[in-house]
DNA sequence: ATTCTGACCTGATTGC
DNA sequence: TGCAATCAGGTCAGAA
């Protein structure tokens, strides 16, 4: 699915759309994805201004006055910006109608997720999704997040990817991004995250500000479902330093790329430049 | 308390 | 060609 960089190019994809729109209608054509999809949006955002797009890690916050529109893609959502007559595909199963246009999101596994925050409840960063989530990596400083990287991971026996794919300490890398920034890093994905030195803490949270920020000046990667709002693919995945890259060559070394598995997930990184 | 596994889904690809 | 097994960008709930 869309990690950060795919979800943050989906926002600035559809920002531009949105300036001064209402809520002309809200389409759910199945009754839930991952959760139920609240059956009082209608009346909670039908007329309403929608008063800005924002983004906590890989979730989506439309923002209006009764509260916040949470979406969430999952491993094969994409959101788009299409006009009215656009026909309705299999697996699109959320629109919401706005004034010029509409916001539809298709997801053929359906982990998705539509749900709504009520202003009344307090600050969307209340919500109970958002109690266990890490620092945002973009807009945290290096200094910071090596802090956080390093005294969150003392006394921990997991491998390092599994924190940074926990997303409990800094948000944003999914399967991709772990396995990049980890090769950027020179870090064996399996290496015991309480045993990382504060400066090989400080390198991850380097290459993990680099890799995302070299995946968004490229759209985000590409892979099955993906395709950016305007409906043009990313094309990070091109670029993959170990991402896929089973048996070829490490663009770093002479090495070749290898396949493990950690918690069920395929891992890749160079044998020969990851310590 | 921490860590790991299973579950949720559909569809594309792989291998016999 | 057909069919079964495997794999895929996430992450929560519950078990070890």
């Amino acid at each position: 699915m869309p990690e950060l960089p795919e979800v943050e190019t989906v926002r600035r994809g559809l920002a531009p759309h949105l300036a001064a729109c209402k809520v002309r209608a809200v389409v759910a054509r199945v009754p839930a994805l991952r959760w139920p999809i609240p059956s009082e949006l209608a009346t909670l955002i039908s007329g309403a201004a929608l008063q800005g797009l924002s983004r906590r890690g890989k979730y989506l916050l439309f923002e209006f006055p009764a509260g916040w529109l949470i979406v969430h893609l999952g491993m094969s959502g994409s959101l788009r910006w299409v006009d009215c007559e656009e026909p309705v595909r299999k697996h699109d199963h959320f629109d919401l109608v706005l004034d010029h246009g509409i916001v539809r999101l298709h997801d053929p596994r359906r982990f998705g997720a539509v749900l709504w925050h009520a202003r009344a409840a307090g600050p969307v960063a209340h919500h109970a999704l958002f109690a266990g989530l890490g620092l945002e990596p973009l807009e945290t400083s290096t200094a910071l997040l090596a802090k956080r990287l390093f005294e969150g991971t003392r006394g921990r026996h997991r491998s390092i990817k599994a924190v940074l794919l926990a997303g409990e300490l800094i948000v944003g890398a999914g399967n991709i991004y772990a396995c990049e920034s980890l090769h950027r890093a020179r870090i064996h994905p399996a290496s015991r995250a309480g045993r990382l030195s504060s400066a090989r803490c400080q390198r991850l949270v380097v290459a993990l500000q680099e890799t995302l920020e070299e995946a968004l000046r490229r759209g985000g990667s590409s892979l099955r479902d993906f395709v950016g709002s305007d409906g043009v693919n990313g094309h990070y995945q091109h670029e993959a330093l170990v991402y896929d890259r089973e048996g070829l060559a490490c663009r770093r070394c002479a090495g070749t790329v290898r396949r493990i598995v950690q918690q069920q997930r395929s891992t890749y990184y160079c044998p020969g430049c990851q310590h």
